[in-house]
RNA sequence: GGUUCCGUAGCUCAGCUGGAUAGAGCAACGCCCUUCUAAGGCGUGGGUCAAGCGUUCGAAUCGCUUCGGAAUCACCA
C-alpha cells in the first residue's frame, strides 16, 4: 500500500469518527501540496463540509488533529488554509517509499505478460520518392515514444511499418531518372539512396512544369482561354503521359518496369534504414502496400454481398455512412480499380491474419482524422473487433514560423541534415564548454551524437502531440532551460557523484535505515520519484508521451535545486550521505528510464 | 457551408478527469564557481487564460454563443 491509499483510508476512517460517515474513496481529494505551503499532501475538504456543519477551516483542524493523533507514524503535522488541509508525512515513510523504488530496478514499467493484449502500432509510412523532412520526424519519435509507453504499461507490442512504394508519385522519379540520371548509383554519386531518388522527383516535377508552361503558350497562342489551355496542357503534357503509361506497365508486371522498380525502391530503403537507424527507431514489421493494394477488394466485395456496400450505375462501390452522421464514400472505382481507404481495409486484413490484434494504433497526421474515422466504421462493419476501437494517434503538423513547409519554396527540412545539424551543434558547444578534455575522439563524438538528438528528439516530444507545432530553422535548438540536453546533464551530474562515491570505496546499501531527519527537499524529490509509476500510467491511458517529458524536466529541475543546496559527498553525516547517494542514483535511474521510454539515450558525461 | 481540432506572458510551451495567489523555458536585466560537472542555481520585470453568458461553494479547466486560426469534407495517397 502506498503512501496515498494508506491516507485515503486513514482519512475516511477519521470522518466516520468524527461525522458518523461512511464515504466512499472518490470523495477524498488528495493533491500534491502546492509549493507555497508547508505539506506534501493536501487534503480537500469542502466536499465534507456538509457532514460537519461547521466551516472550511474548523473541518480541516478537526481532520488534520484527528489524523496527527491517530497516526502518528503516517501524518507528522499538519496546517489548515481555508479548505485545504496541509498534511506533513512522516520521514521514515518517505524512506520506506524510496527503498522500495530503491529495490526495483524498472520501477514503474509493467512488463508484459503471457495474457497481454497485444497492440499493433503503425508509425512513419513513407513514400519512396523522397527523403524523410521534419513532419516524419515528429511521426517516427512519436511513434516510438509510444511503442515503449505501450509496452511499459504491459502490452505486448508490435510495431509496423506500411510503405507506399507503388503509384504514380513513384514513377516519375523512375522516369526522371531513366531520362536524365545517365545511370547515377547512390555509389557514383555517393549520394544517399532517398536522396537521389528525391532530387529525380524533383527534377520531374521541373520539366513537366517547364513543359506544361511550353504547351500552355502554345495553345493560348491558338486562342484558349488560360483555363483550357492549362488543363489541356496537363493532360497532354509527354512526361505525364509517359508516367502513366509506365505505371500501366508496372501494374501489368511489366519486367523491365519492375526491375528498375525494385532497383531504385532498394536504393531508397538503403536511405531509410540510415535515417531510422541514427533516429534510433525500428519496426517488427514492414508491410509495402505493392503487396497489400489488391487485398482490400475482395473484404469490400465480401461487404457488398453482405448488404453493407452499395454499387452504383457506373460499377463503382460506395458505403453509405450517412447514419453516421458522414457521407458517401467510395470504396472501388467503376473499373474495379482500389483507392486508400480499400488498401487500408487489405493492409489490415493481412495484419491480422498474421497477428492476433487486440488494438491497433495508426500514428498518422491530423490531416486524417476523417479517413480514419470512415477506417474505424468500415473495419467494424466487416466484423475487425478492433476496428471499432481503433486509435487514430492524430499528431498536429509542424509548421515554420511563415506557415507550412512546402518543397516548392525549398522549404522542406530534411532529417538527415536536421539531425546532423543538431550534433555538430552539439559537437561545438561541447568544446566551447570545455567538456571533451580527456576524452577520445570516438566518446566525444558519441557524447556530441547523444546530445545533439536529445536536444531534437525531446524538442518534439515535450509537445503535446495533438497540437500543430512551430520550428524555427532559424533558430536552432536550445540546449540550455527545458531542454533534453538539460536533462541529460542532469544524469551525466548524477553519474559523476556515483563514480566519486565509488572510488571513495562508498557502497549504497539495498536497503537505507530508517530514522533520519529529512529536508522537505529531499522528501519532495521521493515524492516525485514514486509519481514516475503514474505518469507512465497516465501516459499510456492518454497516449500522450509528452507527460513523461515533462515529468522528466520537473524532476530533473527539483534535483538541480536539491544538488546546489545541499552536500552529497560532503555531508559529514555518514548515514545522510548514504541516503542522498541513494536518492541521487534513483533519480539518475528515473531519468534514465522515462527518457528511455522517450528514445532518448542518457550519456554517462557530457 | 458541415464536421473536427486549436487559441494561456514578447516568443516556445505546461497546467484542462473543476480546487489555494495561472507555471516553466527562451529573450532582457542583476547576482552566485578556492567547495560533488556553471549545458547549473538564485532573483527582477512580464497575464483581461481570445470574448461573453451559464453551471458551481469554487472555472484556464465543464456547457452554450461569438470571434480568430488550422485540418478535412476527392474516382490523390
Amino acid at each position: 500500500m502506498n503512501i496515498e491509499q494508506k491516507l485515503t483510508a486513514t482519512v475516511i476512517a477519521a470522518l466516520n469518527t468524527l461525522y458518523g460517515q461512511e464515504v466512499p474513496e472518490k470523495m477524498v481529494q488528495l493533491q500534491k501540496t502546492k509549493k507555497e505551503f508547508e505539506g506534501h499532501l493536501t487534503l480537500v475538504v469542502f466536499p465534507f463540509l456538509k457532514m460537519s456543519k461547521k466551516g472550511p477551516e474548523q473541518t480541516a483542524q478537526e481532520i488534520g488533529e484527528y489524523l496527527k493523533q491517530n497516526a502518528p507514524e503516517l501524518v507528522s503535522a499538519y496546517n489548515a488554509v481555508k479548505g485545504f488541509l496541509n498534511l506533513t508525512i512522516a520521514s521514515d515513510c518517505w524512506i520506506e517509499l524510496l527503498n522500495s523504488i530503491h529495490a526495483d530496478a524498472e520501477y514503474g514499467i509493467t512488463k508484459a505478460t503471457e495474457n497481454s493484449p497485444l497492440v499493433m502500432i503503425e508509425y512513419s509510412s513513407p513514400n519512396t520518392n523522397k527523403p524523410l523532412h521534419l513532419g516524419h520526424v515528429r511521426n517516427n519519435l512519436l511513434g516510438w515514444a509510444l511503442a515503449n509507453v505501450m509496452a511499459a504499461n504491459g502490452n505486448k507490442v508490435v510495431k509496423t511499418n506500411i510503405v507506399n512504394d507503388r503509384g504514380i508519385h513513384i514513377c516519375k522519379s523512375m522516369l526522371a531518372w531513366l531520362k536524365y540520371g545517365n545511370g547515377e548509383t547512390p555509389e557514383s554519386s555517393g549520394k544517399k539512396g532517398d536522396h537521389l531518388i528525391g532530387d529525380y522527383y524533383v527534377a520531374f516535377d521541373k520539366h513537366y512544369k517547364a513543359e506544361v508552361k511550353e504547351l500552355m503558350a502554345a495553345y493560348q497562342a491558338e486562342g484558349m482561354s488560360e483555363e483550357e489551355a492549362k488543363a489541356k496542357a496537363e493532360a497532354n503534357s509527354p512526361l505525364m503521359l509517359e508516367a502513366r503509361e509506365m505505371l500501366r506497365k508496372w501494374e501489368a508486371n511489366d519486367p523491365e518496369v519492375r526491375g528498375l522498380w525494385e532497383k531504385m525502391n532498394n536504393w531508397v530503403y538503403a536511405g531509410f534504414d540510415e535515417t531510422y537507424a541514427q533516429m534510433g527507431v525500428g519496426f517488427d514489421k514492414i508491410y509495402y502496400e505493392s503487396q497489400t493494394y489488391l487485398e482490400g477488394k475482395e473484404k469490400v466485395m465480401e461487404g457488398l454481398d453482405k448488404g453493407f456496400f452499395f454499387r452504383k450505375e457506373d460499377n463503382s462501390v460506395w458505403a453509405d455512412l450517412t447514419a453516421e452522421g458522414l457521407d458517401h464514400k467510395l470504396l472501388l472505382r467503376g473499373d474495379g480499380t482500389s483507392v486508400y481507404m480499400t488498401q487500408d481495409i487489405g493492409t489490415a486484413k493481412l495484419r491480422f491474419q498474421d497477428f492476433p490484434i487486440d488494438k491497433m494504433i495508426y500514428v498518422v497526421g491530423n490531416e486524417q482524422n476523417y479517413h480514419f474515422q470512415v477506417l474505424s466504421i468500415l473495419l467494424d462493419k466487416l466484423g475487425f473487433e478492433w476496428g471499432k476501437g481503433l486509435v487514430h494517434f492524430s499528431y498536429g503538423m509542424v509548421e515554420l514560423p511563415e506557415g507550412k513547409m512546402k518543397s516548392r519554396e525549398g522549404t522542406v527540412v530534411d532529417a538527415d541534415d536536421l539531425m546532423a545539424a543538431m550534433i555538430e551543434t552539439a559537437k561545438e558547444t561541447s568544446a566551447e564548454l570545455g567538456k571533451l578534455d580527456g576524452l577520445t575522439q570516438e566518446e566525444a563524438d558519441n557524447i556530441a551524437r547523444i546530445v545533439g538528438l536529445g536536444a531534437l528528439k525531446y524538442f518534439i516530444l515535450k509537445v503535446d502531440a495533438r497540437k500543430n507545432m512551430t520550428f524555427n530553422p532559424k533558430e536552432s535548438i536550445d540546449f540550455n532551460g527545458n531542454t533534453g540536453p538539460f536533462i541529460q546533464y542532469t544524469y551525466a551530474r548524477i553519474q559523476s557523484v556515483l563514480r566519486k562515491a565509488a572510488e571513495q570505496g562508498i557502497e549504497i546499501p539495498v536497503v537505507i535505515p530508517a530514522g533520519l531527519e529529512l529536508s522537505a527537499k529531499e522528501e519532495g524529490l521521493i515524492q516525485m520519484l514514486a509519481d514516475f509509476k503514474n505518469t507512465v500510467k497516465q501516459a499510456g491511458t492518454d497516449y500522450n508521451p509528452s507527460v513523461i517529458a515533462n515529468y522528466a524536466y520537473d524532476l530533473v529541475k527539483e534535483y538541480n535545486q536539491f544538488y546546489h543546496d545541499f552536500s552529497i559527498l560532503r555531508e559529514e553525516n555518514e548515514a545522510l550521505k548514504v541516503f542522498r547517494l541513494a536518492l541521487s542514483q534513483n533519480v539518475g535511474k528515473i531519468v534514465k528510464l522515462a527518457m528511455g521510454l522517450l528514445g532518448i539515450e542518457v550519456p554517462e558525461r557530457m
